[in-house]
DNA sequence: AAGTTCCA
DNA sequence: CGAA
């Protein structure tokens, strides 16, 4: 597996960044779609608000999540799971809008992924000091579909290892509107997100939204 | 188990 | 709200 990182010196605002043979980083991409975005977002979270999942071993997550779409994901003392009812509000999650999933196809097509079609959005807010620790997302039936992951907001450092938790990790930083996508023989590989930074956004000030589009079912 | 802490 |  190589890891062909640029120097974070060279990269341009348009330049993709080739993180392993399938997953690339798609600078700015989600800039045009930010102003549509925003507005859904604050929507979604009116009927669905964001809330501090605990993990099976009975840890509180530092990162608040929310979900949107047919499926969402949630964690609780039992596991980690896909579920079509926000188990806070006892109903549905808020449909996935339209502007998500154009967003989401557009930059799958982008990196290799034509005909992506998530069923689930997972919406993560960081604020400083906020972390996710290394991971897979493997609670999705359907490994064929690629990981779209969206950046809104305040800089963070994403990681991203092989497919031991042991691996090295490259650290790759994402800005606004930069899309991460990964898929094919990457699918599984462990990713995080080191604590933020404090920093400060002019549409979204001090907290990074990451939307994270997966095909659950 | 998507977390924390300790140790070499 | 249980033991992967």
């Amino acid at each position: 597996m190589t890891l062909d990182l640029f120097d974070t010196e060279e990269l341009s605002d348009n330049r993709q960044q080739q993180l392993a043979q399938d997953a690339v980083v798609l600078r700015a991409f989600a800039t045009p779609y930010v102003a549509q975005l925003l507005p859904q977002l604050e929507a979604i979270q009116q009927a669905s608000p964001f809330r501090h999942l605990v993990t099976p071993g009975g840890f509180r997550m530092s990162v608040a999540m929310t979900c949107c779409g047919a499926l969402g994901w949630t964690s609780d003392r039992r596991g980690y799971r896909y579920s079509a009812i926000d188990p806070d509000s006892g109903r549905r999650w808020p449909a996935m809008p339209d502007v998500f999933l154009q967003l989401a196809q557009a930059a799958a097509a982008q990196a290799g992924f034509d005909g992506f079609l998530p069923d689930a959005c997972l919406i993560n807010r960081y604020q400083p000091g906020t972390r996710l620790s290394l991971h897979q997302d493997k609670d999705e039936q359907d490994y064929d579909a690629p990981i779209v992951s969206v950046s809104l907001g305040i800089p963070a450092m994403f990681l991203f290892g092989g497919h031991e938790r042991s691996d090295k990790a490259a650290r790759v930083p994402l800005f606004h509107g930069d899309v991460v996508v990964w898929g094919g023989v990457d699918r599984l590989r462990y990713h995080g997100v080191l604590p933020l930074k404090e920093a400060e956004h002019p549409l979204l000030g001090g907290q990074r939204i990451n939307l994270t589009f997966r095909k659950a079912a």
